[in-house]
DNA sequence: TTGAAAGCGTTACCAA
DNA sequence: TTGGTAACGCTTTCAA
């Protein structure tokens, strides 16, 4: 592997100049830039990335925690951040804490060991309630999931409004008696249930939120359970993509037929929600905008430190489909 | 940030003892080991990984570069290389070309600026033509899609079996005009392809192979055009999940229902698939298997560089289900 | 505008 | 078994 002293040796300059060429090009006279630069072509010279962090004592590297890889939602944001990050010359580490609150911490120190840049992290419930933003060596910036005491900039939906107007729609169909699928473990679902309860108190009805983990499997028993009991509803509310899938699941196996038998609705646009025989109505939330948001967030605070932290919420949009029109439609 | 020149200090012994308490502790005495240890716990030191790197010109670190971060096959491909590299000590980072040849060249670039330890990808069609593997600093291991010719280690899908295994079940279950939905940009639908005419060249039939760009979008146009036709076939076969989720698409916009007026199968055992509403035949790749394995030729061949190439075939399973249950069924 | 030299934090070599 | 020292490749003073 060639080094800049390599360079520097075959273009007849110091290394300090090799390096300048690389960083502030213009404050090398056109010449010798040009000698250099070719030597740096000849050479295929690239520069060693651990050399500059040691003595930059900082990589040009922003990471991305996400607690679910799957989700389209985390990969269009990463997209998003990563558009914002190349254009700046920053490197994009995605990771996976697959909402375990140790592989996220293990994730924030590996950033930490690499001197990354900053880092957007989408927190687990454990991990947000004990972080510590100031304490890490990068700028931090929360997506998707935030506390309002949380002192960090944040970009968050306004999770809160979106189910308020998913459960409008759902009563303003002449929906009654509406269930909501809530997953514990973040934030969202319970600001999701909050515009839940919200909607229904306005309308003086109970609200009928259950709670359980947020999987498939999880809301496929949570609703079967409900559609066998006695006091069943006529709407199911979900408020993530997997949860949606477990009710839809179990909706189908006690054969009933959306929107007639159930209304259903729920949070995340997946690309499988618009299929003809499932026509599920949804909440799609703006996951470029978030991600790009988040990045923009993070360039902000890499240049000003001190300024005091910001938070940005977005609007999801309700898609509406046949799932949610009106029991007794076919 | 404590140095070890700090936990060196604090400790009352060389750098060189600290550093061979972190890298080989029983290479140093146990009562100064473990007066080490408490320095650096007291310190809270963390090594420095710019500078080990830069010392070691090697990082402990693969990458996984897939095309497509956002099917199911690679996140659980990702997750099985993650638990074997963390296992060693290695850290991953997964990185996703989003099928863009440029984009794949560019993260290669990427892990050998970062003096990567090895590399796993998944390489565009435009990306694997031009791959040389010996050309790149870094052991690498190439998953789902390879050409025989190339010379890396590699662990593939039996695709052309799983492909005649699929089309031989819609064969036996009473289809005989089936056409396939093929992705080009790839080994595997071309491997998948050459199966289904296997299986329909063996009962004299003829193919019906549409080539098209492996999106949903594709898929769907693909499909629509193939029901509005004349020669219209009595199955689909998909080779991946995307065109799987177009072809439903256009069927169920057809008004078409499965089995009876069409039968449907496709690679990618989707979590889609499995919904009543839908129940699509399917084949289930053996994801984490293919990951254990890739990560396990990779940490072989760190160890032994010059072994000769290996490629290992795992095979698909046939989960069936009632799309492709015959014509006239219901 | 250019160059010399110091130093970033670590490990590897050699000597004790 | 332990320690001194050089070196990894780069950037950043500082001086010319």
């Amino acid at each position: 592997m060639a080094s800049i002293k390599d360079v520097a040796q075959r273009a007849g300059v110091s290394t300090t100049t090799v390096s300048r060429v690389l960083s502030t090009p213009e404050a090398v006279r056109a010449p010798l830039r040009e000698q250099v630069e070719r030597a740096i072509a000849e050479l295929a010279y690239r520069p060693n990335l651990a050399a500059r962090r040691l003595r930059q004592r900082r990589a040009s590297l922003v990471g991305l925690i996400v607690s679910d890889i799957r989700s389209a939602f985390f990969t269009d944001v990463g997209r998003a951040v990563e558009d914002v990050a190349y254009r700046h010359g920053l490197r994009l580490i995605l990771c996976n804490s697959d909402e375990d609150p140790a592989k996220e911490q293990s994730y924030l120190e590996l950033m930490a060991d690499e001197q990354a840049s900053g880092v957007i992290l989408s927190p687990t419930m454990a991990g947000l309630k004990q972080l510590r933003p100031q304490a890490w060596p990068f700028p931090l910036v929360l997506v998707d999931r935030a506390m309002d005491t949380t002192r960090a900039d944040r970009v968050v939906l306004d999770n809160q409004a979106a189910a308020r107007r998913a459960t409008e729609h759902l009563l303003d169909n002449g929906y009654r008696r509406i269930a909501l699928l809530a997953g514990t473990h973040s934030t969202t679902g319970q600001q999701r249930h909050a515009g839940y309860a919200e909607a229904l108190a306005a309308c003086g009805l109970a609200p009928q939120p259950l709670w359980m983990d947020p999987t498939r499997e999880a809301g496929e028993r949570a609703t079967a359970a409900l559609l066998a009991g006695t006091d069943r509803p006529d709407a199911l509310l979900a408020t993530n993509g997997l949860l949606l899938l477990g009710a839809l699941q179990a909706v189908q196996a006690a054969g009933l037929h959306p929107p007639r038998d159930i209304g259903i609705a729920g949070f995340d646009n997946n690309d499988w929600t618009s299929l003809p025989a499932l026509d599920v109505t949804t909440i799609a939330q703006p996951t470029y905008d978030i991600g790009r948001t988040a990045a923009e967030l993070l360039l902000q605070r890499m240049q000003e430190p001190e300024r005091p932290a910001r938070q940005v919420v977005l609007e999801g949009a309700l898609v509406v489909r046949g799932s949610s029109a009106g029991p007794g439609r076919r």
